[in-house]
DNA sequence: GACATTAGTTATAGTCCATAACTAATTTGT
DNA sequence: ACAAATTAGTTATGGACTATAACTAATGTC
């Protein structure tokens, strides 16, 4: 597109400019009645929490994501857990690899079709998710002690709504 | 840490293997009471939709953050703007110079300190903005719709407590 | 049995985000 | 008033995440 127009010439609101040190307020205008600015700076905040939480386990929120599928739902060929969560078969090769190597995720062939790797924990991954699951749990609990518990529950059925059909 | 231990052997609820073509019932498991998850996959679908109604502008959310921040508050130092959105200055620079180059923004040295460059919007970018406001708020009403207007309405507070103060 | 399809893989490129180091302008301390 | 520290903006760079094309091996189809 490149839309620069030669005529453009600059708005001012006012002659004065902004001082230097002025610690003016700043409007967020519009954006404060966007709910997709809304959900990002809400679902920033509680990956970062998210994520110290589990720093000391080295496991990312999609790891724990990956991890709590294969939990759930053990044998599931590699492409169908990858697919379930939104990633792309090609990017979670090198996310089921690095888990593997870590030892908490086993690749199995499968016998009635040599193509397909169905996914499971090993021992070591059932330990890990235990602790996992647990500080999880403690994390979810200091947003409902922070939102009330109330509000909190009340939050998954609108934003679940809007995860399945915009 | 690589806790990749000898002695994990593979783990299996029950010795049927999953059929390669077996359509069966995924379980999310816990990740369904995961607040984080379905944030993130809010979010996410949001900011499709949002995507889309924005392709013909070739304007992504980020810049249209940055152009609702300068036209609300003019004059704004450069790192004010960063600062503000939570963008780092350094990666804000080639930011803001797309957004020149394409005619919407412009940087002005402040006399007081030359070290300042102030934001504003040129003609093209008000422009634009009047336009991207419009799409946005059909967008708006378009969740609204989705969800109900008393519940879209009673999200914005919670995600903002978690926003500001985790 | 040739051909198409499927699961997983590799290679690669683009975008986003973070850190370090630089320049120019201003402020501070003496 | 001037050397040292600080500040605003910048450049260079690397890591993480995402997306596309093309490949291999196994299975399904006509």
């Amino acid at each position: 597109m490149n839309v620069a127009n030669a005529e453009d010439k600059l708005l001012k609101k006012n002659d004065k400019e902004i001082a230097p040190g002025d610690a003016q307020r700043i409007s967020f205008g519009p954006l404060e009645k966007r709910l997709g600015y809304a959900l990002r700076r809400a679902q920033l905040a509680v990956f970062s929490d998210f994520f110290e939480a589990f720093a000391q386990s080295e496991i990312k929120p999609a790891q724990y994501s990956v991890l709590t599928i294969i939990e759930s739902n053990p044998g599931l060929p590699q492409g169908r857990v990858a697919e379930v969560l939104g990633i792309q078969k090609t990017n979670f090769v090198g996310m089921i690899s690095a888990l593997e190597e870590r030892g908490f995720v086993k690749r199995e062939a499968s016998k009635q079709d040599r193509r397909i790797y169905g996914l499971y924990l090993t021992a070591s991954g059932t330990r890990l998710m235990k602790k996992l699951h647990k500080t999880a749990e403690e994390h979810e609990q200091h947003i409902a002690d922070r939102l009330g518990e109330a509000e909190y529950r009340r939050l998954f059925e609108p934003l679940r709504k809007l995860a399945d059909g915009l």
